[in-house]
DNA sequence: GCACTTTGTCTGTTATTGATATACAAATGC
DNA sequence: GCATTTGTATATCAATAACAGACAAAGTGC
C-alpha cells in the first residue's frame, strides 16, 4: 500500500499524510470508506502508532478525513479546496527544482519529458 | 536572485543549493564564473554564512562547484551526472505527490497543465 | 450490565539536526 | 608587513521528529 522511506529527510508522518492525500486526490477512497485504525496501520509501516496519528490528525486539518474517537478514521465527503489563494509560485519553482534534481542526478530528458506528459494525461483525463 | 523562505520546513542551506542547482542547470552560470562569497550571499540572504556555506560544500561535493579556500565559490567545467543509477522512482513519486498536493490547494487542473507543458518545452528546448 | 478489548489521544523523553555565534587559519591587497 | 577578506572548524541553542507508555472512552461478547 504505502511505502516509507526512513532515510529520507522528510519526516514519516509527512510521508504517509502525502501518500494518503495521493490516493485520496486520485479518488481510490470514496466518501464514508475508513481508512485501517493507527496501529493497524503503523504496524504495516513498522512506526509508532502515534506518528501515524499526526498523519491522520494532518489530513483531518486539511479536511480530508472525519477523526472520531473509537470510529477510526472515514473520509469526509467532498474537500472544498483550501481558502489561501496561494499563486504559481507553490507549484512552479517546486516543480523546477524537482526538474534541476533529477537532470542533476543524471536522468535523460527523454525520460523527464516523459514522466510529465503522463501526468498531464492523468490531469486530463481528471484521474488524478 | 534567490528567495528564500525561512517559514519553509525545507532547510535553509538546502533552499539555498536547490536553487543554485537550478540557476546552474539551466546554464546561468558557465564554467570558470564566480559565485558571490558566502559572507556577501549570506547578507544578501539575511542568515548565516555558514549556512551557505553548507549549500556551497554540497555542491561541491554534487561535482558542481570547485571550493578553494580564498578563491571563492568557481563554476565547475562540466558536471559528470552522479553514478547512482536512480530509477524512475526518485522522479515520478516526488512529481505524483506534488501534484496532489497542489489539487489539494485548489489550484486548477489546467494551471497545472499549462505549467507542466511549460516544463515539457523548456526541456525540450535544452534550456533547462 | 459487566469485564475486556480496541482506539485515538495526551504527556513526557530522547536523538537528530538546522541555524547561529565565535574563533581560527590562510591568502589577498595596499 | 599588516589589516582585511574568506572559507572552515568547533560549540551552543532551539526546534522537532519519533518513540514510549499511560489514559479515557467507545465498542464487543457473554
Amino acid at each position: 500500500m504505502l511505502r516509507i522511506d526512513l532515510a529520507s529527510r522528510v519526516p514519516v508522518y509527512e510521508q504517509i499524510a502525502n501518500g494518503l492525500r495521493a490516493e485520496l486526490v486520485a479518488g481510490r477512497f470514496g466518501p464514508g470508506d475508513r481508512l485501517p485504525t493507527v496501529r493497524a496501520l503503523a504496524i504495516d509501516l513498522g512506526v509508532h502508532h502515534n506518528t501515524v496519528a499526526q498523519a491522520y490528525r494532518q489530513l483531518a486539518e486539511e479536511g480530508w478525513l472525519e477523526l472520531k474517537r473509537h470510529r477510526g478514521a472515514t473520509v469526509r465527503e467532498r474537500h472544498r479546496p483550501s481558502n489561501r489563494p496561494d499563486g504559481p509560485e507553490t507549484f512552479a519553482r517546486p516543480l523546477r527544482e524537482l526538474l534541476a534534481k533529477a537532470l542533476a542526478q543524471g536522468l535523460s530528458r527523454q525520460m523527464l519529458i516523459r514522466e510529465l506528459m503522463d501526468s498531464v494525461h492523468r490531469l486530463e483525463g481528471g484521474v488524478l
